[in-house]
DNA sequence: CGCCGCCGTGAGAGCGCTTTCATCCACTCA
DNA sequence: TGAGTGGATGAAAGCGCTCTCACGGCGGCG
C-alpha cells in the first residue's frame, strides 16, 4: 500500500514531481498557496492527497528557525497541582487552542529548584517557541527563571510582586470579591466575614483586597485565615463564630472552603441562607452544586483563561520577532460572574 | 554577554572552531565522545562549556530521523480523566523517566472519535518517536488507532479485549483482589461481599474475577454493582445491606466506592471492622488514610508503572528499530501490596 | 626491516525544507 | 512595435547536524 519503501514518507520533492513543479512551488503551495495560479496549486494538492504527503518538522524547523511547539511549564512546590480540576480546565484550554494553531504542547515538569537548571536549558536551546507557566506563589522562582532563559511566556495567574513584569492571564479576582461581597450587602447583610485563602498567592490576596474595598471599617475579626482547603476553611468559621457569633453572612475565598464553612454552620444549627448567608468563589461544580444548601459563588472561565494564554503568546510571538523587542507585555484581566445558587 | 549576535545560538561548526577539531569529532564527543582520544575531546568539552553550546534538535532529527519525543495521548471520554489524581501520579512517573532519558513529552489530547483522523496525521507525521496511551473502556478506539498509526506504543493499564494486542503495563488487579480477599478470608470472614467497578473497565473485571477466583462458591446476591465514584459504592452498599443482611465483609473495587460503603455501615450502625471488615483498592492515600475507620487497602505502584511504560516503550523503540519488527510486545505486570489500616 | 591492519581524525555528502534571486512570460503603455 | 512592468516559476543556497568514507600514522607480526 505505501508508495515508498517501508518507513520513508514522501517528500516535498516526490510532491513537485508528481505535480510536475519545482520543489519551490509546491512548498509555497504546503504553506498556503500565495502566489501560485490556481491550476498548478490545484495539482499540488491532488500530489499532496495522494502520496500522504506530511511536511517535515524537524525539515522545517531548522530553517525556519520555530519549532511550532510551546512548552507549558508546571512547578509544583505542592503536592496536587496537577490534578487540580482548575488547572486541568486550563490546560485543556490550552491544548485546543494550541491544536487549532497546529502547534505542539510540551509539558515540562518541573522537579523543584534544583530542576531549574535543566528546564533553562532546554527553553534557552530553542526547542520551543514560547512558554506558558503557572505561577502559585509569591516566591515562585519560575518568573525569573524564565527570564532569564529570554523565552517569550505568558503566565497563568497573576505573578507574586516579586516577580518579573511578566504577561498574565488571570481572572477579575478583586472585582469577582466585589461583586460577591456587594451581593451579600445587598441581601441586607450588616456582619459580612471574609476567610481568606493563602497569603501568599495573588488570587487570594487580591479576593481578600475586594472584600476590604466594600467593606473598608469591617472588623479585622471578621476575617479569618484558610488556606484553600476544605478543613481549613472549617477551621476558619469555628473561629469566626467564637470571635462574631453576631455574623450575618461569609465570602470565602474559595468554595472548597466556603463547603467547609457551610458544615461547621450547619452543625452549629445556624440556618443558612436565612442566619448567615454564603458565597464562595470558583465555582467548581462538583462543590459548589453540591453542597447543602447549593453555593452561590463567583465563576470564571477557566478554559477560557487557558485559551487566552496561547492568544497572548501568539501574539507576544508575531510581534517581537524572537523575544528581541521586548515591549510592555499587556496582560489580561478576565471577568467574573456570580452565580446565584441556594447558599446566599 | 553573548558571544554571538543576538538570537544566533552557538552551532558545532563553532565548538570545533574554537577546540581546533573538526565538527566530525565535535560531534563524536557531544554524543558520548567514543573514539575519540582523551585531550581532544577534553577541549571539546571545555568549548562546548565556554559557548554555551547546545544542540540544535531540528538539526539533529533532521538526519537521524528521531525526534527525542514521546506522546502521552489522553482520550477523555469521561469529564475528569486528567484531575484523576491516579492519572497524574502516572504521568509525573512518566514526565520523570522521559526527563532521564532526554526525551520530551507531548501531550496529545484526544477530543473524541471526530479527533482520531488529526491524531493519526499527527503520530503517522513521524514527529514523535513514541506513544503512550491510556485505555479505559473496553470500547475504546484508541488501541486500533495506534496500530494504524504505526507508531510503537504502550498503554497504561490493559485494554480491552477487543482491541488490537498492544504492549501495555497494569498492575496486578487480579493477584491484588485475590489478595485483599484472602486477607477477609484469613480474619474468619466467611460471608464477603464485592463491590465491582464498571463492566467495561477491564481493571474492574480483572478485580472481581481475583474475588471469584477466591471465592469461586459465593452467592451472587453478595455482589452488587458500583461506577467507581463514592456514591456507587454507598448504593451498592444499601442493596449488599438489604440482600445479605449477615455479610462480614466488603471487598470494594476501589477506595471511593470503600468510602461509600463505610459511610452506609456507619449510618446503619455497623461496627467496622468488628461486624464488617472492609477492603479497597488503589491506597489512595487522601482516601484511604482520612476515611474512617481508615481504610485497608491494596496499593499500587503508579508512579512505577508511569516510568515502567517509559521504559518498555524504550525497549520496542531500540529493540523494532522504526517499528518494523512487530515482535511479540511484552506487557508487564506489577505487583500490588496489602496495606494494612484499622477496617479490616 | 617491511607490510598489514587498526584506530583516530577530517572532509564532505546529504537529511527535507524555506527562501532568495534570477528568469521568463504575458501584458500594458508610449 | 518595442521597452517596461510585474507576477509566476525554478534553480540553488543553505539551515546544523550525523555519519560514511578516505586518509594518515602507528604498532605488531612475519
Amino acid at each position: 500500500m505505501p508508495e515508498q519503501s517501508p518507513g520513508s514518507r514522501p517528500t516535498l520533492e516526490a510532491v513537485a514531481a508528481r505535480a510536475g513543479v519545482s520543489r519551490a512551488t509546491a512548498s509555497r503551495v504546503v504553506n498556503g498557496g500565495a502566489g501560485v495560479r490556481q491550476p498548478l496549486a490545484d495539482k499540488v494538492r491532488e500530489a499532496v492527497e495522494e502520496l500522504g504527503y506530511v511536511p517535515n518538522q524537524a525539515a522545517r524547523s531548522l530553517v525556519t528557525r520555530q519549532s511550532g511547539a510551546v512548552a507549558v511549564i508546571i512547578a509544583e512546590p505542592e503536592f496536587r497541582i496537577f490534578s487540580d480540576p482548575f488547572f486541568e480546565q486550563q490546560v485543556r484550554g490550552i491544548s485546543r487552542e494550541l491544536t487549532a494553531n497546529d502547534a505542539q504542547l510540551v509539558l515540562l515538569w518541573v522537579e523543584g529548584p534544583g530542576d531549574y537548571d535543566r528546564i533553562a536549558r532546554y527553553l534557552g536551546g530553542g526547542h520551543v517557541d514560547g512558554a506558558l507557566a503557572f505561577s502559585l506563589h509569591d516566591d515562585d522562582g519560575l518568573p525569573a527563571l524564565i527570564r532569564r532563559a529570554k523565552v517569550p511566556a505568558v503566565f497563568g495567574g497573576r505573578p507574586g510582586a516579586g516577580a518579573a513584569a511578566v504577561p498574565y492571564v488571570d481572572c477579575d479576582n478583586r472585582g469577582g470579591a466585589r461583586t460577591a461581597v456587594r451581593h451579600l450587602v445587598g441581601l441586607g447583610r450588616e456582619r459580612i466575614a471574609h476567610i481568606a485563602g493563602p497569603r501568599d498567592q495573588t488570587s487570594a490576596i487580591d479576593r481578600a483586597d475586594g472584600y476590604r474595598d466594600v467593606l473598608f471599617d469591617a472588623d479585622p475579626a471578621l476575617t479569618a485565615q484558610g488556606d484553600f482547603t476544605e478543613d481549613s476553611g472549617a477551621r476558619a468559621m469555628t473561629e469566626l463564630l467564637e470571635r462574631r457569633p453576631d455574623l450575618d453572612a461569609v465570602f470565602a475565598a474559595n468554595d472548597l472552603m466556603a463547603a467547609g464553612a457551610l458544615r461547621v454552620l450547619r452543625a452549629r444549627g445556624r440556618r443558612v441562607p436565612d442566619q448567615v448567608a454564603v458565597v464562595g468563589f470558583d465555582d467548581m461544580v462538583t462543590v459548589a452544586e453540591s453542597a447543602r444548601p447549593s453555593l452561590t459563588t463567583v465563576r470564571q472561565d477557566i478554559e477560557g483563561m487557558g485559551r487566552l494564554m496561547v492568544r497572548l503568546l501568539t501574539r507576544v510571538l508575531s510581534e517581537g520577532g524572537d523575544g528581541r523587542h521586548v515591549g510592555a507585555p499587556a496582560s489580561v484581566i478576565m471577568p467574573t460572574e456570580l452565580v446565584r445558587r441556594a447558599s446566599a
